[in-house]
DNA sequence: ACAAAAGTGTTAGAATTACACCCATGA
DNA sequence: TCATGGGTGTAATTCTAACACTTTTGT
């Protein structure tokens, strides 16, 4: 298929920031580049809109093309648009953040054989494009939105524990926060539930499984609530 | 100039969603159609990224275009990409915020000879394409934004009363402020400051003029602050 | 018995909310 | 002198933040 414009417009791509929660660390999902420009370096899984699917779909399906992921939260970021971020052409990329849990998705080699690997977020390796600045933005995002909204729950197992769950949000916000009083305002809400299940074999009292109330959540959602989580 | 491709690429539009604040109600800027589809109807100004412009480049240069617009504050809000919301092509579109103070401009004929006018945000017509859900999206940001930054300004005069202020911000959040408390609150951020200047030939006591203190803004700016105005 | 993390309440201080009257001005 | 909105303080309540010891479990 060839099309013909009267004027040029610039190609648009979708790429994701995918972030993850591993070894009590934040995690973002990149890809190694095959060709040029940028050949051997890392950067975000995405690639071109084609005609016949929304954005969000797009952002999907690369990357289940990209690392053979399936996403639980997907949320539109940011347009970037200058016009030098990319070498070859004008390209305009609508950025996503994504959230995933690395150890219910085992990584797929891309379907071109680059590789995608987990990198720490504070030790991530240079980025091709304007990567860097997205990966930047995408964090900002993720540690505003996650001080009044509970996305966290899609980077943890279905059950949890409140440590685990602090750990999470102490890493996203920056800094360590009180035992005692995260998981009152946490309980409090009624969001997360207690199971009847505890850790075992661990070296120490065993700490009790929480799980997630969708339904709560999507109840409190309705009626249009203000969080203010921690 | 006519551009081939091997593939299908979606077109890409930049639409504003202009508010302004005039005779104590929210307004929003909106541009009469001349031609299929929706001739007739009222839309947002807007229209095609060229090749050699960013995105905010093609959002100002629009309102200049569309209504002889030079906005003080412009803000990327969401990008649109469902299939049908253009129903000649697939056309992607990147949406924007401006605020602006509709007594400092005089809305001008647009170049291609459309109507442009300010519309009640609550009394607006049925808008061509997808509009009404951006202009619902802009508003929610506003809502939202109003809150913790001071970005109400923008739509006032250079000097203006605290009642002038509190009743935007009433507008704006949809709800009545004590006006006590607005005032300690809003004085207590130290960003508005008053002038010597008082109100003239007003039949009841004069309230005093104040002003936006930039400079207090951009020093809090720095230091990465929580506003947490209302 | 020891090491290691789980679990649990109280109190002081800060922030928020509710609320009513006198004042200045022009007509 | 009257009508109109401008301007101002306090007290009750709620929310936030700081803080330490006992419990459970496996080795």
């Amino acid at each position: 298929m060839a099309f013909t414009y009267a004027f040029a417009r610039p190609a648009l791509t979708v790429d994701c920031v995918v972030f993850g929660f591993r070894d009590q660390q934040l995690v973002v999902l990149l890809i190694e580049r095959g060709e040029q420009p940028f050949a051997g370096k890392w950067a975000l899984p995405g690639g071109f809109v084609h005609d016949d699917e929304t954005l969000d779909g797009a952002a999907e399906r690369e990357l289940v093309e990209e690392a053979g992921l399936r996403i639980s939260y997907l949320e539109q970021l940011y347009t970037f648009g200058a016009l030098d971020r990319d070498p070859r052409e004008r390209v305009v990329t609508v950025a996503y953040v994504a959230l995933v849990n690395p150890a219910q998705h085992e990584l797929r080699a891309s379907t071109d054989a680059r590789r995608a690997a987990w990198f720490d977020v504070r030790e991530r390796p240079a980025l091709a494009f304007d990567h860097e600045a997205i990966v930047e933005q995408a964090l900002e995002r993720l540690r505003s939105k996650v001080r009044y909204r509970p996305i966290g729950f899609g980077l943890l197992d279905d059950t949890f524990t409140l440590t685990e769950l602090q750990k999470l949000y102490e890493v996203i916000v920056g800094r360590a926060l009180d035992k005692r009083n995260f998981r009152k305002k946490i309980l409090k809400l009624g969001l997360i539930v207690p199971t009847d299940q505890k850790e075992r074999g661990v070296p120490r009292r065993a700490a009790r499984f929480f799980t997630f109330d969708r339904g709560r959540y999507d109840a409190l959602t309705e009626s249009g609530f203000d969080l203010e989580l921690i």
